[in-house]
DNA sequence: CTGACTTTGTGCGCGCGTTCACAAGCGCGT
DNA sequence: ACGCGCTTGTGAACGCGCGCACAAAGTCAG
């Protein structure tokens, strides 16, 4: 038997490999279980959990059945347990560092988004190329210039672009250049990075978009 | 031969029904053509689209294939009767009214979100609950009082909301109440809506445990 | 201790979306 | 007029994800 087969059994039936759709939903469950724990429950049903984080029952148990976090039979899940669980498996358990770039009014309203994430991940630095924003402060925190890039990355930071789209090629190229492998762009473009580097965007016209395409649908039945 | 044969022979092979995957993409299209149109280019053949929009050609290809709009083989496709075809099932030439609600500095970004969506969208109304906001000048547009919603909304409109999660719920049965069919919501939380009504979100700190979560991946490799 | 009830975990079938690969079609040069 | 090369449009196969429905497993009352 070799150590890896070791170390399986350690963790029984742990997915190697979590599918991507189960990772998209995690933080949707992670959100309603702090809530659950806010109000002081212990355990949760997956019916209940399930309704609470908008998806399927059935869904959600075997998504958290991926991650090998059991509940008990006839129970449910107990809360804070799985708290920690999903919080480890999303990396939120050793906070890591953000780094945003762009204080315009979308960085602002980043920087400033309560906790950002549900207790876990927070923006660590805010960069603008505008040297008459550099020092003010927002939402507890100095503006840096964006030439002192480097001096806040670290290993494992993570880059959030909310500049406009004209200049966010650039600050990829030089987020990618100090070392950040994984890229969050709020910038209407499409960007290239090196195939080593995870690129997520979010676009905030695009939702708006598929909604005009429904209304218009509907308009023409 | 009934009427609606009829119709379905003036527009040959237009799908009555588009996927959704499509029509998610249709928004990237748009803006990568109306790059290309600034720069004067007549046409384009899938590839080059495609490498612009981030896309796998043949995806492409069979994206607007859907929308029955030609191509011409050996050529490419026309940049302006693509941008007019696409527009036109988005429901982005006859503009629809766009409510916002919040004037956070969310609010405010996606307000100042220049022109929002490329040439065609645009928010034609913010509003707030809180009165010492009421009358304020943001991006050319005057915020007005949450009260007054119902003079603002018109059928067909898309609702926004950019509040704090704790008001969300209220917020979109107002706008429920107030006839919109088609909301928009970036408030994390999960919001519930009779079924006749269309509901997307855009949460903007799951993405980022998306990243965490591949980051943290990457370290334990 | 036993039996009934509750809830999890999952095998299976289905439908959607993606991609490859190629046939059909169009323009252009000769 | 004609063939050559380029590009579109699509048939077919594959894989993923969703949701039903049920068996396994645990709890609790008596």
């Amino acid at each position: 038997m070799t150590t890896s087969e070791l170390a399986e059994s350690r963790t029984p039936r742990r997915r190697e490999v979590i599918p991507e759709a189960t990772v998209a939903r995690l933080p949707l469950y992670l959100r309603a279980l702090h809530a659950l724990a806010d109000d002081g429950t212990q355990t949760v049903s997956s019916e209940a959990l399930a309704e609470a984080s908008g998806v399927n029952s059935a869904k959600l148990r075997k998504d958290l059945s991926q991650l090998g976090s059991y509940g008990t039979r006839g129970v449910g899940y107990d809360v804070t347990h799985l708290i920690s669980q999903i919080s480890r498996e999303l990396g939120l358990s050793r906070r890591c560092s953000v780094v945003l770039v762009g204080v315009g009014n979308l960085g602002r309203a980043l920087a400033g988004y309560g906790g950002f994430a549900n207790r876990g991940l927070a923006i660590d630095a805010l960069l603008d190329a505008d040297r008459a924003l550099t020092g003010e402060q927002i939402a507890g925190m100095t503006v840096r210039h964006i030439d002192d890039l480097a001096q806040v990355v670290v290993p494992g930071s993570i880059g959030v672009i909310a500049t406009p789209a004209s200049a966010a090629q650039e600050v990829c190229d030089l987020l990618v250049g100090a070392g950040v492998t994984s890229i969050l762009n709020f910038a209407p473009t499409v960007l290239n990075v090196p195939a080593d580097v995870d690129l997520r965007k979010v676009d905030l016209s695009i939702e708006l978009q598929i909604l005009s395409f429904h209304e218009h649908r509907k308009s023409l039945a």
